[in-house]
DNA sequence: GTCTATATGAAGATAGAC
DNA sequence: GTCTATCTTCATATAGAC
């Protein structure tokens, strides 16, 4: 059987049998790990500047530099991707929050970190809205499960949120005030992003370091 | 003739020269734009249910109750039939804050009227979200020309809440508080959708009601 | 693992009979 | 004005050679 295969077919069968042999999967399982991530990565930007249902597969080819027809290897279906992209940005969420409790002391101080992030992002949240709310948006008219996925953002600022604001205003309800700050941020980002005006992001965040400075009293 | 129509009936005129000089009697043309209305009622109604990327010719079929092929009749393009549906709404939308200039007499009621007009539509928020936000968010990302047409809804209320405030805190910038009181809205209609929770609309609007009042002393 | 070709379906839009 | 049949395009998704 081996002498009617060509000599390329030998030498990958040579391969193939080696990497099974001595476990070496172990650097090809890596690699496409690898590609995994720069799929998930690139398809979190076009997801947030086109929105779910404009984004299509070629879209994400392209983000990613990885060719159409492959990236079914990687991820069958899009809502596949979806949710990959989702958990990848729950961990940096996880991450940037778990580093504003080491990096500041206080729970205001925190909540104002929290309140000036659109500021970062002003030319962004101009041009797309913000990326959690523009998406739970568009997935919540037709597409509950999707939508239940997205929410999962909000719920991971909402409990850090609730948790600071239960220590900085013990008087009153945290979870409430955690909702009632993440209801301005994403007014904000709307109104931004209907009139393409960073000022607007700049002038409510201003209210919003007022509201959180006015509720430490 | 022509000097009897009104400015809706001579764009009609125009866009349909052939028919109307060459005598089609009032009652056709009176059945056609009976339907026009019908096809741009419903398609609203589609319009904040599904988004405007998700609502294909066929919804609006189903659901104005005229044959697919024939929208193409009444309306050229789904451009065209958007085009159409924010006209309707900018017209209703003027009557009620008509209605409510002569309903009540300080612009204090006015502007709690204002507020409290989620209270009203709160199942529907719940689950679509506002039919302005969310329309303006869809479109802002990809599609600035259409975005720019549903806007303009943002710009009626914007310019009579000015009015409003310019009256009732004459010592503030009117333009910014009547931005801010949309970004509380818009940030209570993302956060209700997401958590599919009409008790948030409650809460944030007696926020806002409490807000307007404080703004009075 | 990679890539090409293609199946399949739904969308917007048009032509033309009646 | 109304309705059917159809064109075109573009999307997701799959099969199978390499």
């Amino acid at each position: 059987m081996i002498s009617r295969l060509c000599k390329k077919d030998v030498s990958l069968l040579i391969a193939r049998t080696a990497t099974c042999l001595y476990g070496s999967t172990m650097a090809a399982r890596k690699k496409t790990e690898k590609i995994r991530q720069q799929i998930v990565e690139a398809t979190s930007v076009v997801l947030y500047r086109k929105g779910f249902n404009l984004m299509s597969f070629s879209d994400i080819a392209e983000a990613s530099a990885v060719p159409r027809g492959n990236l079914y290897y990687y991820f069958k279906t899009k809502d596949e991707v979806f949710k990959a992209v989702v958990d990848h940005r729950l961990d940096n969420m996880r991450q940037m929050l778990e580093h504003w409790d080491e990096e500041f002391r206080t729970p205001q101080e925190r909540l104002l970190r929290f309140a000036r992030m659109p500021l970062n992002q002003m030319q962004e949240v101009t041009r797309f809205g913000c990326p959690i709310g523009s998406l739970n948006m568009e997935l919540g008219k037709c597409q509950p499960e999707l939508q239940q996925v997205a929410r999962r953002q909000f719920d991971i600022f909402r409990e850090w949120l609730a948790r600071q604001f239960g220590e900085f205003a013990p008087a009153r309800n945290a979870e409430d005030l955690a909702l009632h700050l993440l209801t301005l941020i994403q007014g904000m980002a709307v109104l931004a992003q209907a009139y393409k005006d960073p000022r607007l992001v700049e002038r409510e965040v201003a209210e919003t370091e007022k509201w959180i400075l006015q509720l430490g009293n």
